[in-house]
DNA sequence: GCCAACGTTGGC
DNA sequence: GCCAACGTTGGC
């Protein structure tokens, strides 16, 4: 089999788990869980392998935009927490035998210096086509190897 | 707080 | 299977 990296984008709220919670972990390293959207979890289940590059996004604040880099430690497992009664991610639906979400591993590889704001991305035009702009919602979203290069420019600029 | 985009739900 | 109503995300 041919080893193929992919580079991804993951979403989170900076208030309730930012790239500073992530840096403060034992291992500087967590679950990525709670993802509940359908197009999201398919990426996360069938396409998110380990190595892979992630980008930390900071969304829903005063200043959305890049803040680190991630690698994925651990491959798609169901999400405990869609069997917990007590989470707010419990999915009557799910069944051991047939989870309905997963969850994948990643550590921090670095936090940019300067934070890469949303502003940025959007007024450079090799990221104009963007999965992130077409498709707003998405919590866990594709990245090309050309997008990367140049937002790694950019944080390095 | 507003609003656009878009996902989900439920009646038919 | 269609579609209206509703809910959520997320930028501004």
């Amino acid at each position: 089999m041919v080893f193929e990296m992919n580079y991804w984008l993951f979403k989170s709220e900076p208030d309730v788990y930012g790239i500073d919670h992530l840096a403060a972990e034992p291992l500087q390293q967590c679950r990525w869980d709670g993802i509940r959207n359908y197009q999201a979890r398919n990426f996360l289940r069938d396409k998110v392998q380990v190595g892979d590059q992630v980008l930390f996004y900071h969304s829903s604040c005063p200043r959305p935009g890049m803040a680190g880099v991630m690698e994925v430690v651990k491959a798609a497992y169901p999400d405990p927490a869609q069997f917990d009664l007590e989470s707010d991610y419990f999915d009557p639906k799910a069944t051991q035998d047939k989870p309905q979400w997963y969850a994948v591993d990643v550590k921090l590889r670095k936090k940019f210096a300067r934070h890469l704001p949303l502003s940025a991305l959007k007024a450079h035009p090799d990221l104009k086509d963007m999965m992130l702009f077409r498709q707003g919602r998405l919590s866990v979203v594709p990245v090309t190897m050309a997008e990367w290069q140049t937002i790694e420019s950019m944080v390095k600029g």
